[in-house]
Formats: C-alpha cells, structure tokens, sequence
DNA sequence: GTCTATATACGGATAGAC
DNA sequence: GTCTATCCGTATATAGAC
C-alpha cells in the first residue's frame, strides 16, 4: 500500500487482477486444470505476464491463498463468551466465511489438497496451527481429549463444505444458514464440549492404533 | 465368468489386474493426475493394451468403479431393526465399506469429483438413488423432512472420510472404529430420527432459498 | 513492462506390424 | 492378443525483441 524506493513491481492493479482471477480459477477446477493461460484470458492479460510477476504456477497459487486466508483474532473471538453456544457460533461465523473471498481460497485449497500432497499439507498444517491449536486454547476440559474432539468438529464442518461448496447436493447446497446452524451447531457443540461416552475410555486408548 | 459363445474378450487375468491397478492410482491420484501409462506400467502390461480392452481412459474410470460400487442390499440391513440404533450401525458399517475394495473406487470416485464435474454428478447420483432413497424407504417420521435430514447425515459421513482417508488428519484419520461409531453414531442418529429444533420451522421454508 | 516465439515435455489416442 | 512407433494437442516456462 505504501510507496516505497526501489524498484516498481508493476502496475498493481494489473497484479491484483491476476490473482483475483487465479483464486476464482483455482477455486472452480482446482490446481492441476487450471492453466495459466486461462487464468491470463480472464484477467485479460497475456500469459507471460502472469510468469513475470509471479514465477510460477505454484507461487502463483501460494500467492492467491495469502492474503484471505487469516483466521486471525477470528476464532478466538468466537470462543469467547458463553461456552455453551460455541457450537451455533462457530457454524454461523464459518458460513459466513466461506461466502467471502476467503472462501474462494478455501475452497480452491480444499479442491488441490483432494488431489495434490504438498497441498494437503498445506492444508492440515492451516487447520492444525491456524484453527485448532487456537479451539484448543479457549476451550475448558481436560487437555488430552480437545485434538480428537477437535478434528471431530473439523471433519463435520468440513463434510458441510463439502456438501455445500464443492460437491453441490441438496437440499443442503442451498438450505439457509439458519437452518444449517440449527441442525449442525449441536453437532460442533456435543464435539468440543458436551459428552463422548465410550469414545475416550477405550481400554487400550481410543486414539491410539487403527 | 461363464463361457460364451462369440469374440473372446482377451485374457481376464490382465483385464482384472488392469482394472485393480486402474483403482489404485485412480484413487491415489484422482482422474487427471493418473496416466494410462503409469497404470499400464503399474499391471505390468502395455499401454496399448489397456486402451485395447477400455477404448478410452473414461471408460476405464467406469469399468473400475463398475463393480465394487453396488451397497445392494446393504443399507436397508443396516436401516431395519431398532431405530434408535441406526445411527452406530450405520456409521460402523460405513466404515467397514472403506477399509474395501469398494472403500478404494470410493476415494477415487471422491477424489475425481472434487475436480471433475461428470464425476460429481456420478457421486451425486450414485448418492442420491443408491444411498439416500434407500434410507428414505426406510426411516420413520415426516416425508418431507427426509431428503435434509440425509444430506445432514451425509454431509457429517462424507466429512468423516475426507478426514480419514483423504486429507488424513489426526488423530481422526488414526482413530479406531469403535471410538468413532461411538463419536459418531449419535450425531447420525440425531440427523435421521432426533429432534431437529429450529431447522424445519423456518417462516419461509428453510430449505428453499438461500 | 509487455508481448512474440519457441524450447521442452508429457499424455491420450491410433495405425499397423507381428 | 500384444507391442512398437508415432501423431497430435496442450501446457509450463524461458529467451529475447520492442
């Protein structure tokens, strides 16, 4: 934002431009069929452009999850407060995400990681350092059982996304928030901190072996 | 199985290591990222030769998903009986179905549809006729609420796997069955049979519209 | 800073020999 | 039925002119 002395690192709009295009490309049909040229076409610049200014077709995919994905103070912001309507709230608030620009990269991230491992990893260590370890910051209970009950919470929220973003199948591809928060927000609720019997006291240690 | 009369279709040995090899990759991969070569390769057989057997690598894709994809009769199994315990039952042989051959076509049906949209709308309707109407015949309660209480349910199973099989988190995608039918289970139930408050009675629907 | 031309590589599909 | 050789399209990436 702020000029600075040095060289000019191009018209920024023209950048800007470039990667809006690359997240709504990346976002439809994922790393691998998305081609630069595409991505060039759309933002109405030649291809070569989008290798001067971004290297390569990684960096430039690095460079559209960037900015949008930083949950930031967000999370803990949620969990503050009334313990018992975490649930609710954390289903409201990641709805509400996922219709923003950060959405678009997430969805373009949970779209490459399905396919492509360094991906994958990508998006694993952003849930784990960026979502869970802060659910897990502000949550009572005892220490040991939040990473299980954790991705517990992850694996419906992601299952909704998926349903909802990716795989498009009604009605719950268009039920209204309000009816989503309704029936999953007790389900993320029970995960993080209401009741698991039987789930943590497996003899040999439920989380262990498979 | 049986002889027939007429062109012999090649050796079925090499179709059905083919085939296997195809499912594997197809699974590990996904559609794009897998090459007839590499599948050829990997059933130690000639590329020509599976483009020879399958015409195009489509249709191999469908002739691998062919077979193990048929839940039959398995779901109504698990949906008839005691009620309250579909929820466990369905959830534990769900997860008995991904440690299958079928669990294989599964995550390569899965991972395929993420990218692919002629593979969306296989898992779509694979869902849709083979899955969900079949819990639908079978569940008790209002008619109208059944289609989003499915795809409530599947919304949290389909999480489930994406956790454990494709983007293998911890400590879900390492946890034992048990623990997760236990985890699991009650939230299923709660979607098929519970008591959904707030979800169905939206003013202007809460399905429509979004 | 922007674009043309091209090096390089890969993968699906086909023709045809054996 | 099986394999060799190859056509053809497409995509990333780079070199270099303007």
């Amino acid at each position: 934002m702020t000029r600075r002395t040095g060289r000019r690192p191009g018209n920024p709009d023209t950048r800007e431009a470039i990667l809006t295009a690359a997240r709504a490309a990346f976002a439809d049909r994922g790393f691998d069929a998305t081609t630069i040229r595409s991505v060039a076409a759309s933002a109405g610049v030649d291809p070569a452009l989008v290798h001067h200014y971004f290297g390569s077709k990684d960096k430039l995919f690095l460079a559209a999850m960037q900015a949008p994905l930083d949950p930031g103070e967000l999370v803990p912001r949620i969990l503050a407060g009334d313990p018992e309507g975490v649930g609710e709230r954390l289903v409201r608030a990641f709805l509400g995400v996922w219709d923003s620009p950060a959405g678009t990269a997430g969805v373009a991230l949970l779209r490459t990681a399905v396919t492509t491992e360094w991906a994958a990893r990508l998006l694993r260590e952003f849930l784990v350092t960026q979502v869970l370890r802060r659910i897990q910051e502000h949550l009572p209970g005892d220490r040991r059982q939040l990473p299980l009950r954790g991705s517990l919470a992850a694996s419906q929220l992601l299952g909704l996304v998926m349903m909802r973003y990716v795989i498009r199948l009604e009605p719950v591809a268009s039920a209204t928030p309000q009816a989503l928060v309704a029936a999953v927000g007790p389900t993320v609720q029970r995960y993080l901190t209401g009741d698991l019997a039987g789930v943590f006291d497996d003899p040999a240690g439920a989380v262990a072996h498979r």
